[in-house]
RNA sequence: GGCGGAGUAGCUCAGUGGUAGAGCAGGGGACUCAUAAGCCCUUGGUCGGUGGUUCGAAUCCGCCCUCCGCUACCA
């Protein structure tokens, strides 16, 4: 039983090593629309995403721009805020895996890890780019010569061993095993969590979490190899203790953003996460790794896991390395904040891999914003302050009204796509109701109406301010139902009907959600209309661009 | 190789036994409130192939072809 009394929910944490790209904030967007539905249904809401900084690999590539590694980190979080907050993206907040208390959440998960004996003393061997360190073999590429490391494919690679410590991921098989068949859905979508659970079932072997050498860019080893704390006598870090290697830093966040172990109050309060969004290539480590890591420091497993597609360019993964992702940035000036954030949610699917292109982004825009909800909102307006003057007209009681006839129900299902994080079927469910009031428009005939009451038939007059009314009412409720995808929309919408849009920047602070989506929430209100501006301009396709 | 999934209109997909569907794209029409948008109508598919079960199969079963996911230590 879900604790409705708050709600935690989370993003991957993405890797600072280069600017931002579309694929790898596709993801953060999703969440912040998740984020927002809950904060506007007055659930308190926190809502976490960052950065994972640490590696050898950041090392390197700080030095070959000639900078610290903690200068060449601040600059590329300094972009990934940057876009972020173009797109609209409210962290409550921004975590960094260089962050003082991340450093004590890591250590103090691998002290509590190893007081229950699930660390132990072994050998890690494989082979070793020496530019890089270890490379994992399905990282590498294969020829006649043997394994090459792909970014330094002329350096010889070498098969090392290096003593480090292991978390006994084996002793977890049966906890891990129960615990999917205790919690059916705890990973989403289905498939992957029969995947996750074939993977369990061939047996679990026990992973490295520490390294000796991390180009002094990692966080220290808080124990020695004879167990004691591996602090020298000045309190500094004692280095030949080695560094936290990778998911005893980078899973931790998780934690780290909930108050571990700083704060037992807000820990106790936020914990655990009802929700991880993350992309399908750490779903391993985040269904399986993740809650035996929590188990062996007595902190429960999260909720849910979330499991989403990638972004393809002509059927290939979008990614940095490919070269052939989007700049968040330039969809942004294309669309407008709204325009790229209901693009993306409605063109990608969130439960699975989808192609992307210029081409269709701008056609959903065009089809979906510009001829059909923002024409429906300004033909509205247009027509209500034409013909009714400024004041705004109200709804008929839902008994009267056919445009209330669905509205409970598609409220029901958009509820339930949103928090089941089948965000497209949500903007599905939108789409239907706006083509659904478009035909209204056009079986009413409202012209014909004014019409007719200009000439004298007061039926005809009635009835026209009665259609006019619906539409208001329902352009006021598609505007607040799609707010969490389109919050900036919202409020320029709400601001045209002569309605107050009561919610802050981030969706907090306003009266419940559910409220306002009762038809006739407002009846009675005075409200004047404002002047009808298109909410997304049609956009002229652009054939040059891919 | 093992386990799992998918092949349905130009594109993206829904449809699990009973006369082939949606959105977008294409064509035509009536209207005019509106961002030349919206609305109505419409072109278009031997539902991967093949054999079978059935009165009847996109839908169930066998075989074949093609594609995809997972199959351990990236940050």
């Amino acid at each position: 039983m879900p604790d409705r009394s708050r709600y935690y929910l989370t993003t991957a944490i993405a890797y600072a090593n280069n600017q931002p790209g579309l694929h790898t904030l596709y993801e953060v967007v999703g969440s912040d629309v998740i984020a927002r539905w809950h904060r506007m249904c007055g659930t308190p809401t926190r809502f976490l995403t960052g950065t994972d900084e640490h590696s050898v690999n950041i090392s390197m590539k700080a030095a070959e721009r000639g900078l610290a590694p903690r200068e060449f980190v601040d600059e590329m979080v300094g972009l990934f805020k940057a876009s972020e907050d173009r797109l609209g993206i409210t962290p409550d907040r921004f975590i960094r895996t260089t962050d003082p208390d991340h450093v004590r959440a890591a250590q103090e998960m691998v002290r509590r890890a190893h007081r229950n004996g699930d660390i132990y003393l072994g050998t890690y061997e494989g082979w070793y780019c020496p530019n890089e360190g270890f490379r994992a073999a399905s990282d590498l590429i294969e020829d006649a010569t043997g394994f090459h490391c792909p970014n330094h494919p002329d350096v010889p690679l070498q098969w090392l061993t290096e003593k480090n410590w292991f978390f006994r991921l084996s002793a977890y098989q049966d906890r891990l095993e129960r615990h999917y068949a205790e919690h059916p859905d705890w990973v989403e979508p289905e498939y992957r969590r029969n995947e996750m659970l074939g993977f369990i079932r061939q047996g679990l072997e026990d992973f490295s979490v520490s390294r000796e050498e991390a180009g002094g860019w990692g966080i220290p080893f808080p124990i020695r190899e004879d167990g004691s704390d591996a602090l020298l006598p000045d309190g500094t870090p004692d280095p030949a203790a080695g560094t936290i290697y990778v998911w005893y830093d980078a899973l931790i966040n998780y934690i780290t953003g909930a108050g571990f172990p700083d704060s037992p109050d807000e820990f106790a309060r936020w914990w655990p996460a009802d929700l991880h969004v993350i992309g399908k290539d750490i779903a391993r480590f985040h269904t399986i790794y993740w809650p035996a890591m929590l188990w062996s420091a007595g902190i429960e497993a999260p909720r849910k896991v979330w499991i989403h597609g990638w972004l393809l360019v002509r059927g290939e993964r979008m990614s940095k390395s490919r070269g052939n992702f989007l700049d968040p940035n330039a969809v942004v000036d294309v669309l407008g904040t709204d325009g790229a954030r209901y693009v993306l949610l409605r063109e990608v699917a969130f439960d699975r891999d989808s192609d992307v292109s210029w081409d269709s982004f701008v056609r959903r825009y065009n089809a979906d914003l510009a001829n059909d909800f923002g024409n429906l909102v300004n033909r509205t307006v247009s027509m209500a302050a034409r013909y009714l003057g400024g004041e705004r007209p109200d709804p008929r009681p839902a008994d009267d009204a056919p445009l209330a006839a669905r509205w409970p129900e598609a409220v029901a299902r958009y509820r339930e796509r949103v928090e089941g994080c089948r965000l497209h079927e949500a903007l599905a469910e939108f789409a239907e109701l706006v083509a659904d009031a478009n035909r209204t428009v056009d079986a009413e005939q409202p012209w014909v109406l004014a019409k007719a009451a200009r000439e004298g038939d007061p039926a005809a007059g009635e009835r026209l301010r009665g259609i006019l009314g619906d539409l208001v009412e329902t352009c006021r409720l598609l505007g607040l139902l799609v707010a969490p995808f389109m919050p900036s929309t919202a409020p320029r919408l709400l601001g045209q009907l002569g309605h107050d849009y009561g919610y802050g920047a981030d969706g907090n602070r306003g009266p419940a959600l559910l409220e306002e989506l009762r038809w006739g929430a407002h009846v009675g209100e005075a409200g004047t209309l404002g002047t009808p501006e298109p909410l997304f301009p049609r956009l002229d396709v652009d054939p040059s661009a891919g």
